[in-house]
Formats: C-alpha cells, sequence, structure tokens
DNA sequence: GTGCAATGATGCACAATGTGCAAAGTTTAC
DNA sequence: GTAAACTTTGCACATTGTGCATCATTGCAC
C-alpha cells in the first residue's frame, strides 16, 4: 500500500477540485444543470473560469464529481484489515467494504445525482463512472487483501459482478428504498439492504 | 414487443446518426480525439453543424455512437425465441444472449474504442455506457422471455452481475484476448472465450 | 531562514462548441 | 392534392475549451 504523503501543495489542490465539484454539484440541484453556467460556478467558490478548466473538463465532469466523493482508500484498508480475519474470502471482504462505502449518505446523494442525470442526457454517462470508482478502490484493496490467495482473474470477475449487481438500482431499473426513505406508494420496493443480501447470497449461491 | 413500424422519416434519422457517428469514430481513430473538430465531421459527412447538434450534444457523443452499433433488438428476439426451450433459465438465456451480442467484430470495434478513450479523459465515461446499453437490451429480452416466470428482481439483478463481470474486460484491469487476437507476449492472457465461461461457472454455481 | 526550482492560479486572446429561432425543404396523413 | 408535422439548415450569440505568459505560493537543499 502506497501512504503517499499529502503535501501543503497536494493538499490546497483537493481542497481547490473539492470546492469547485461540491458548488457545481450545488448548483446543479439547485436550479437545474442549464440553469447556471461555469462562470458561475467560478465566481461562487472564488476561483477563475481558467483553473476550473485546469480540474474539469466539462460541467457535467464536475457536478458529477461533487455528487460523491469516494472516501480515502487507506481509511478503509486499515478498517478491512483490522475488522476481518486474514482467512476471510474476498466475496465476504466485498460484503463487509460496501457496508462501509455504501453509507446512508453516500447512497442518499447518488441517488439526488442519478435522479439529476435523469433530466440531462449529458450526465448520464457519470451515473455509471461513480460506481466505477467504487469498484476500482474495491479491486485495489481486493488485491491487496487477498491477491496472495486468489488470482487476479477471479477477484476482478468477482468485483465487476458484485458492483455490477448494483447497475439496476442506480439506472432506475429497480425500486429500491434508500435507508431512510419513506416507502411511500411504492408497494412493489424493497429496501436497500434486502437487495443487498440478495445480491450477495446470489453470487455466494449461483443464480 | 412493439413492433414500431419504421416509417421512411424515420429511416433517414436513423441514417443521418448513423452517417454523422461512424464518420466521428473514423476520424477519431484516424486523428485521434483532439485531432478534428466537429466541423470535419459535417463537412466530410455533408451535414450541417447545426444537424450534428440535434443528435449529438458533444464529439465524444457521436463517437461512442459510432464505436458500436447495438442492433436491432428485434433481431435477437426472434432469433432467441426460436432457439430456446421456453423453460430456459435467465441465465441460460444471457449466455445465448452474449454470445450473439459480442460478436467477434463487435468486440473487436469496442476494444478500439476503449484503448482511443484510454488516452482521453472526457471519453472514459461513455466506455461503460456502451456496455450499459448492452445490458437495458438484455434486461428488455429477459422480460419478454422469463417475465412471467421469474421475478423482475432476479432478471434485473442476474443481468447487472452478468454485465458487470465484462467490466474489467473494458477498462483494461484484464488481459482478455479477443476472437481473432494474437497472444503476443502477454504470457498471462486468457482468451474472451475462457473468461466468458468462466464468469458463467461462477455465476451459476456461486463464487 | 534563504534562495532557487517546481508548480498552481490567473488573465487574455482566440478557437470551438452549444442553442434559440425562423426559414426552407420533406414526409405524412387525410 | 393539400395542409400539418417534422427535419435540416443558416445565423447570431452565449458559453465553453485551450495555449501561453505571468504572478504567487510551495518544496527543497543548503
Amino acid at each position: 500500500m502506497l501512504h503517499d504523503k499529502l503535501t501543503l501543495r497536494d493538499k490546497k489542490k483537493e481542497a481547490t477540485a473539492a470546492a469547485l465539484a461540491e458548488t457545481a454539484f450545488e448548483l446543479a440541484l439547485e436550479h437545474g444543470l442549464d440553469g447556471f453556467i461555469v462562470d458561475d460556478v467560478v465566481k461562487k467558490a472564488g476561483y477563475s473560469r481558467r483553473t476550473f478548466a485546469n480540474y474539469f473538463s466539462c460541467k457535467e465532469e464536475a457536478v458529477a464529481a461533487g455528487a460523491v466523493t469516494v472516501k480515502n482508500e487507506e481509511e478503509y484498508t486499515a478498517l478491512l484489515f483490522a475488522s476481518l480475519p486474514p482467512d476471510t474470502t474476498p466475496l465476504d471482504m466485498l460484503y463487509r467494504l460496501m457496508t462501509m462505502q455504501l453509507t446512508k449518505d453516500f447512497l442518499l446523494k447518488l441517488r439526488r445525482f442519478v435522479s439529476l442525470a435523469k433530466g440531462y442526457p449529458t450526465l448520464e454517462p457519470y451515473s455509471l463512472s461513480i460506481l466505477h470508482r467504487l469498484q476500482m478502490a474495491a479491486q485495489q484493496l481486493l488485491a491487496e487483501f487477498a491477491g496472495e490467495r486468489y488470482p487476479a482473474e477471479y477477484t476482478h470477475l468477482l468485483a465487476g459482478a458484485v458492483y455490477g449487481a448494483f447497475v439496476p438500482v442506480l439506472d432506475g431499473s429497480m425500486n429500491v428504498l434508500l435507508p431512510g426513505e419513506e416507502p411511500g406508494d411504492q408497494t412493489d420496493a424493497i429496501t436497500f439492504e434486502q437487495y443487498l443480501n440478495s445480491t450477495f447470497a446470489y453470487l455466494r449461491n449461483g443464480f
């Protein structure tokens, strides 16, 4: 595991990017994607348009980045390694990781992004790439945690299947009730926890 | 199944979009994504810039659309319904569908797009959305073919896991040899067929 | 701490892209 | 055949993207 020490310069860069991304996401939620322009973002965040372009290649990218902050992987690593016996299977490890990654807060922000994206076709490709970032982080952790016990073909394939199983939740094919959401009139909705558990049951025992 | 009859107007629209998309993809392969501008595309294809904007919201979208043509779903439907016994499981049906969708030609074009996208960050989000289009088509077919025998929660989850398992092939996490490609110096590469089969074996029997 | 190298932030000019609107050309439906 | 519906296009203009030079800040060696 690379423990890249964060220099002051790096921290400032991260802060700049985060400020711009969060501001972009806020404006998108408040006014819609076409209800503001990049100049609004940089003015509100206190940067120049040129700086925005140094970090994001378009408005969409910034909004997507602001929707979810993929947490520091090192944090997860420490937690995972501490809480799991060394002979834990990759599947069990992913289950544990997902319960950490997919916090209530994360899921709700993600859902807000996804429903925003429904109204703006240019935003849609980014929904999947958010999930993909999580998947990449998971692959990395799997490799560290189980790389010596399981071949990469296995762990990568597994990670793909696990995260792929959540795509239908993202793209709206399935009505899944996130933690904290009320059932409302959706009689056929299942809870996210139920979906998570049945996903792993299928993956564990076969479809 | 909706048999939307294709009127002449619809066919022309499709032709316009296809011509623009294919031209964009060709130019991207030949000169790189930043080696041409939208005006080059429309000039070569014989349309106006304004028409381009009627179909695609940016260059990237057109290039991605040109990379793969998701075949007519009706064609698949007919083939599937004809070749499978009515009690076929969704998993078996997806296996059959994938061998039809993921033709050698399709895979090679997809790979060309993906390696192009590696060099251009703005293109990357579209890689996943190509696979996602296939997944949506598969969900539709599954619903028609097995919707009365299996609940949507099952078929959607399954489709997600199946297509998700191919993400590592797309994003470059895995070295998979496409049909027709030479092994070269990649001693650790497995063939696409092997990957397909081991994927379905894991999904069938559990990880 | 001082000074120099490395790098981030910015302004500017210009190229490229995105969009509303109205006119002109096609297709559809009756 | 004709009118309605729709596609394509031109135009004007708003917005976005990019190369480059410069200034400000940080990193590093001493």
